[in-house]
DNA sequence: CTTCATGTAACTTGATATGTTACAATATCG
DNA sequence: CGATATTGTAACATATCAAGTTACATGAAG
C-alpha cells in the first residue's frame, strides 16, 4: 500500500516559503514538492481555508504564511490537508453481527486508536518554528565550512 | 486512503477456525472472510509458511490451525501476513539532498517509528488465545438469557 | 476413477490518487 | 486600457495496485 506523502511535501513547501519575504508561486512549489501547479493549488487550499497561508493573484502573486511559525503544529497542518487515514490497517467490518469478529475488532481498535494517538500527540508537539530552527542549525555549520 | 482490512479478516478466520475441531474450506472460510476461495489460499499462504496453519487437499481436506492458541499473538499474524506497512503516512522523498526537507523528514520519522512501534508492542501482547476467551466470556451470557 | 480439495499463474476489474488540460477570474504593470 | 501573470476549479486522463476471477494442474479420499 503506497504511503501519503502530502503532508511531507507541504512541509517541505512551507518552510521554504518561511525562508522567502516574497510569495511564491505554485509553480515554484511544485518543483520542490515535485509536482505540478494545480495539484499544489488543490492541496494548498486546505491550508488558506485553515487560514495559515493567502493566496494572490496576478503579477507578484502566490503563497505566503499568514501566521506566526510557532503558532502551527504539525497537527494543525495534517488537520488542514483533511485529515487522511493515519494508520493503513483497519477492521474488515465496522459493526459486525459476529461476536468472534466483534471480539477481534475489540482489540484491533485499541490497539489502533492507542497508536494513532501518539502519533497525533507527536505531530501537536513540533511547530514550524522548531523545524526551521533544526533546518538553520545544521544549515549554518555547513556554511562555515565553505568560508573556512 | 483505503484501509488494509486482511489481518481483521484473517483473525476472524482463524477464531472459527480455532471452535472447530474439523478442517474448514477455504470456501467455508472465504464466506466469513466475506471474499472468495482463492483470495484466502493466497492470504492463508504466508501463516502456512509460518508454520501456523496446515492445508490438506482432498476429501475432508482444508485449513486447521497447527499451534497452541496462546503461542500466536496478532503480532506474528501480521508479519506471516507479509508485513504491510501499518502507516498511510510517509515521507515524501526518502534521501533528499535539500536540508529543508531533511529537517521535515527528521520531525516525521520520529513519530512515525514511535507510533508503529506502538502498536506492533500492543499486537505483540494479545494472544490468538486471548481473543478466544475474550469472545467466549461474552458469548455465554447471551445463551443464559435464551434458557431463562 | 471420480470427486473434492488445495496451489498457483495469468488475467480482469475497480477504486482512487495523481496528473493534465482548459478556461474563467482577477490583479499588476506599462 | 491591453498585455501578462497568477490563482481557482471543473472536467478529464492516466497510473497504480489490491482484490477478484478464471483456468488448470496436483494430490488425497472414498
Amino acid at each position: 500500500m503506497k504511503r501519503d506523502g502530502r503532508l511531507s511535501a507541504v512541509l517541505h513547501a512551507l518552510l521554504h516559503m518561511a525562508e522567502q519575504d516574497r510569495a511564491m508561486t505554485s509553480t515554484e512549489l511544485s518543483m520542490c514538492m515535485d509536482t505540478n501547479p494545480v495539484v499544489v493549488r488543490r492541496t494548498m487550499a486546505g491550508l488558506r481555508e485553515a487560514g495559515f497561508v493567502t493566496s494572490d493573484k496576478g503579477h507578484g502573486g502566490g503563497w505566503r504564511i499568514a501566521v506566526d511559525l510557532d503558532a502551527i503544529s504539525l497537527k494543525d497542518i495534517y488537520d488542514a490537508l483533511g485529515a487522511s487515514p493515519v494508520l493503513s490497517l483497519g477492521v474488515h467490518v465496522e459493526h459486525p453481527q459476529c461476536l468472534v469478529e466483534q471480539a477481534v475488532n475489540r482489540a484491533l481498535k485499541g490497539a489502533f486508536s492507542e497508536a494513532e494517538a501518539l502519533l497525533l500527540e507527536r505531530f501537536a508537539d513540533v511547530t514550524l518554528k522548531q523545524l526551521v530552527d533544526d533546518y538553520r542549525k545544521r544549515a549554518k555549520p555547513a556554511r562555515h565550512e565553505k568560508r573556512s
